[in-house]
DNA sequence: TTTTATCCTATAGATTTAATAGGGTAAACA
DNA sequence: TGTTTACCCTATTAAATCTATAGGATAAAA
C-alpha cells in the first residue's frame, strides 16, 4: 500500500484493505463473464480454462459459475466438450443484476436499499438520520453507474 | 428483509446484509459527529450522553471518539464537565476525510484507490481489466458524493 | 483527596470469506 | 456398454475481520 509520508493517512498505516471492498466472488465472477463474452464462438468453455486464464482457484470458481447459472446468466453442458457459456448477449447483461447476485445489496446500509430494505434497530427516524441522508446519495450514485453499464460496456 | 415473491432476488433469500456495508464504526462515528454538531453551545459532551442518545455501546463509542480525536476532528477534556467537542466548523469537516479515517479506502478495489493504491496480484494488466474499468467509475461516482458533502450538509 | 470522565491496550466472541474436500451425475465417445 | 470427461452439490475448514468488552491508567475539577 502506497502512503504519502506526512499525510494524515499515515496515522492509518495499519489499515487493512478490506472494508467496503468488492468480494473475490464478485471479482472472479465478473472476470469469468468477461472471459466468456470475449470468446470468438459460443462453444462452452471449461471451468479449468477460465480458472487458468484468470488466475482463479478452480474449485472456488466452480461455485461462482454455479451461482451464475442458477440465476440465469450462464448455461452449461456436461461431459466431454462441455463447459459454461453465456445465454444472453453481453449488452443484455446488466451490472445491477450481476452485482446484486454476486455481491448482494448495492446500498451500503439496509435502510436505503431498494431490494433489501431493512429498518435500523437503533435509529428512531430515518428522515432525521444523517447517515441515511448521506448513504442515500451514495446509493443513487453507485446505482447510476451500474445501470449505465452492461457486460458489453466493461469489456476492453 | 423485504423480498418480493417471484423475483429473481428471492433465490438469494439467504443473503446476509454484510458485504459492501458501512461498518458500525463509521455509522456510529458519523452519528456522534452529527450529535456534536447539533449542540447549541460548544461545551464538551460526555461519551455516555452520546452513547445513550444514539443507542451505541459506550465502550465501543469510546474507541471511535478516540480515533476521531487523534485524527484531528475532535477535541476532548478530562474530568468533571469534560467530554468531546468539535474543533472545526461542521462545514469544514469533509466527508471524504471522515470516511477515509473511519471506514478506510473509498475505492472498492485497491487497484483504483487514490490513497491506498495496490496492484492486484492476479491481474497482469489493469488497462484491460473489466473489473478495474467498472470500479473506476464507481470510485469516481462515490468520491463525488463525499466531496460534495460536509458534516454541515448531512445534518437535518 | 475524592469524584469525574477521558485515555489506552489487550483480548474475546461472533461472523464472514475464501478456499478445499469429496463424491455424485450426466453427457460423449469408442 | 463401459470409460472418460466435466459439471453438480454439500459440507467443512482456516483465516481474517468486526464488534464489543474488560480493566485499569491518567488528568482535571471540586
Amino acid at each position: 500500500m502506497r502512503l504519502y509520508p506526512g499525510s494524515l493517512l499515515c496515522l492509518l498505516s495499519d489499515f487493512v484493505y478490506i472494508r467496503s471492498m468488492l468480494s473475490k466472488k464478485t471479482k472472479y465472477g465478473l472476470k469469468a463473464l468477461t472471459f466468456l463474452a470475449n470468446q470468438k464462438n459460443k462453444e462452452p468453455v471449461q471451468i479449468a480454462e477460465i480458472a487458468r486464464h484468470e488466475n482463479i482457484s478452480q474449485k472456488f470458481l466452480e461455485s461462482i459459475l454455479l451461482t451464475l447459472r442458477r440465476t440465469g446468466f450462464l448455461g452449461s453442458k456436461k461431459g466431454k466438450g462441455g463447459g459454461y457459456y453465456l445465454i444472453k448477449e453481453p449488452s443484455e447483461i446488466l451490472m445491477t443484476a450481476v452485482i446484486r447476485v454476486l455481491e448482494g445489496p448495492i446500498a451500503m446500509v439496509p435502510c436505503v436499499s431498494l431490494n433489501f430494505y431493512e429498518k435500523c434497530d437503533d435509529c428512531p427516524d430515518e428522515d432525521s438520520c444523517s447517515v441515511h441522508k448521506l448513504m442515500l446519495q451514495v446509493r443513487d450514485s453507485v446505482l447510476e453507474v451500474y445501470r449505465n453499464n452492461t457486460l458489453a460496456d466493461i469489456i476492453v
